[in-house]
DNA sequence: CCAATAGTGTCTGTTAGACATTATAGA
DNA sequence: TCTATAATGTCTAACAGACACTATTGG
């Protein structure tokens, strides 16, 4: 965009110098800028994150949280950029993204002063299984061990922070529901949050202030393992935006 | 750095012409990226939000954030890009501030493709106030009528969403204390939280759970205006890492 | 003394924790 | 029938809301 008319921008003002000179700087004395994602799910009652092996320099072949940069062309918003790129690991957007932080530092990226806008996002296992398990390049790690890996970059602390901010929704939110497939039993939500939290919950509480808020719609189905039949549910929609005025114990 | 070496850097590995390839990309094909500061504090019992009068284009004569571009020599993190923004603007440094949110978009500065990374920040009004005195290019101006003003950029935006920030915080934290003298008053805070959640709140309340969680220290001193004296305070040290349990309602 | 207001006493209502109980499937 | 477990009943504890009350200042 600059570049194709610096020129015609600037003829509107007197400062042409000015700008011309806040232009040259862009390109000498800016930090790289990148985006990362951390996409989560929930499967066989483990929480896995989604790990890329990296193609370019640096740290080629080591791994770390699927990223990239902006393309001003394809890209109108942020999260156009993240989207695009978990797309193109997992085949599919995922129902649930938020931005998490920003992380920008001297020495994050030995190339150069760096900055990431790192995302934290939640999909079904079920949903990208098919594309993943035809790639070599893209696997789900359990979270419970990821932190014994040697990742790309500063991506274990992102992922920290990351599980983190989940493990704090898990508290006051049903947020953690998008890592589950689109129809789930109370039990299993329980369990996630379970995992998440890192320690058990009363089943009753957990159920109560769900249904008190009404954030899942019964699906008129139900599901039979070991026990009775449990009903299957799926998230409201706005079931995202809701908190609880009051944490879960931690 | 990379440009004062990228073949130093390139010459460990295969692939030269990948590296200078994305370095190049790095000129051409990359947003703007900057960095805003919503700095917030309380006077005469009125939330006020600093302002700037922009000096270089586009949008020069407007006012908007404090904020600027990161200094790859001055700066070793992102946060020191913002406090010496703000530095530069009151003179001081907060004593509480928090990354908000990153925006980016093709359309949110007329150039180009642009992110800003936009910090919350709170501080005393009196600890700024000598220098803010003497510049004609900064000013507080008072949250509840900013909305009205024509700002740059899409800083208006960049307000709301650190408004309704700290409005989450007055419901669970005492965070907003930072936005006070270093001693004030438990009705002094009560008042700062009330403006901000925009409803009365009991007093009882208030200071019950303030207490509970131990989060002020009694300075010993006292202040009496209309009525009885009042017991000054000062935040403990980490209150700021503190949340209740419980939201106030809202 | 009076108005303003800092600070406390105390009752109520809501909601999470704890855990027993009932009900329904498969083996 | 037996085990696992989904779903519910119900008591308790914690804590915010409501509001009356006391106490202490300046005018």
């Amino acid at each position: 965009m600059l570049r194709a008319s610096p020129k015609a921008q600037a003829m509107n003002d007197i400062e042409e110098s000015d700008y011309l000179a806040s232009y040259d700087l862009r390109c000498y004395d800016i930090p790289m800028v990148s985006v990362d994602a951390a996409l989560f799910t929930f499967h066989e009652d483990v929480i896995k994150i989604l790990l890329v092996q990296r193609q370019n320099h640096p740290d080629k072949g080591k791994w770390g949280l699927p990223g990239g940069f902006v393309d001003k062309h394809k890209d109108r918003h942020l999260e156009d950029t993240v989207l695009r790129k978990i797309q193109e690991k997992t085949g599919v957007v995922p129902p649930y993204i938020e931005q998490l932080q920003s992380f920008g530092s001297a020495n994050r990226d030995k190339r150069d002063w760096s900055i990431t806008i790192c995302y934290s996002a939640l999909i079904s296992y079920q949903s990208c299984a098919p594309h993943i398990s035809t790639v070599a390049d893209a696997a789900w790690v359990n979270l419970k061990t990821v932190a014994r890996r040697a990742l790309a970059f500063d991506h274990q602390s992102l992922i920290a922070h990351a599980r983190e901010r989940l493990r704090q929704k898990a508290l006051y939110s049903v947020v953690p529901g998008y890592a589950l497939p689109e129809k789930f039993t109370f039990p299993e939500l329980q369990k996630l949050h379970e995992a998440l939290i890192g320690k058990p919950l009363q089943k009753r509480s957990f159920r109560r202030r769900i249904e008190a808020a009404n954030l899942l719609e019964d699906t008129g189905e139900k599901r039979s393992e070991k026990g009775p039949p449990a009903i299957l549910y799926r998230l409201r929609k706005n079931s995202a935006q809701f908190t609880f005025n009051r944490n879960l114990e931690e």
